[in-house]
DNA sequence: TGAAACATTGAACCATGGTTCAATCTCGTT
DNA sequence: AACGAGATTGAACCATGGTTCAATGTTTCA
């Protein structure tokens, strides 16, 4: 059997590049538990907590919010969920995930498009990227972008 | 000359689907002045009002902060257009969401494998679902995703 | 003239995702 | 034993992007 190593919150925190303060956050949340209390009452860790701290970090960097990251850990976990309901979930997600990749494959266009018009008009001294938004926005009857998450400045 | 259309606060909002609360949240940060007020001290627009919420929403549909948006509207609205600045806005959120798009195909990926696992796993009674979310996960190195916005549900 | 619908204001409130703080405890080292 | 680094707690605080409220004023239409 592999000797489990023990991580108290500093060094996770350190190995996941997050700080401290926000690894006691998602506990409040119910995002991760630690795997128990030191004598002292210190937290620790193994090395799934690492895992599960890059699967939040991850699903929260493609626009996930902490509550949906709960229900794909609570998948993950296998929290007595029989699989019609994963599939369920699965699907419901895929959907989303669907919608906003077109939403940002769109922005991205768009966006794209704007700095080519811009770097061109930089040479004749005028820009019109401005009109070039202004017209884009026009033309969108109205986008729809679910949610995004702030994460840490990297 | 064309005969100017007024909007009061209402019939702008309806147009532009947003809520009257939050035309006026937008005029507080800035974003929005309305052209004057009536008689009875109503705020009143005209069709740049519109534009402009517009293109709010579009930019900030796209990822963009209300304050960055302030800053594309200023330029926007200035007669010199600083063309560089404009670029190193659409270039940081080009770089942005070029990201969000990486994870999220990634997420959907995993997605896709998962269910297919799952309806497998169906006629055997047995849920694997679970444990490949989970190595996936592991698979990955760490992300990161400047911002985004919430927006409204549509 | 009166009621309904809409507008005004400032201030309080909300959710999300965290960070900061103060006071106290524990651990590892010398 | 003592020092510093790191951990503990609950509570307060923060920014963002809004929404809600109460009390009051304005318009419109019958």
């Amino acid at each position: 059997m592999t000797l489990a190593k023990r991580y108290t919150i500093g060094p996770l925190a350190k190995q996941a590049g997050v700080p401290t303060s926000t690894i006691r956050y998602y506990e409040r949340r119910g995002l991760l538990r630690p795997d128990g209390r030191s004598e002292g009452n210190y937290r620790f860790y193994g090395e799934e907590a690492l895992d599960r701290l890059r699967f939040i970090r991850t699903a929260q960097a493609t626009g996930f919010t902490l509550h949906d990251i709960m229900s794909l850990l609570d998948l993950r976990d296998g929290t007595a969920v029989p699989c019609r309901e994963v599939q369920v979930l699965i699907e419901a997600r895929l959907g989303d995930v669907a919608k906003q990749l077109e939403g940002l494959q769109h922005v991205q266009e768009v966006l794209h498009a704007s700095l080519h018009i811009c770097r061109e008009a930089e040479a004749k001294g005028r820009c019109e990227v401005i009109e070039n938004l202004k017209v884009e926005s026009a033309a969108q009857a109205s986008q729809t972008a679910r949610r995004g998450g702030k994460i840490n400045k990297s």
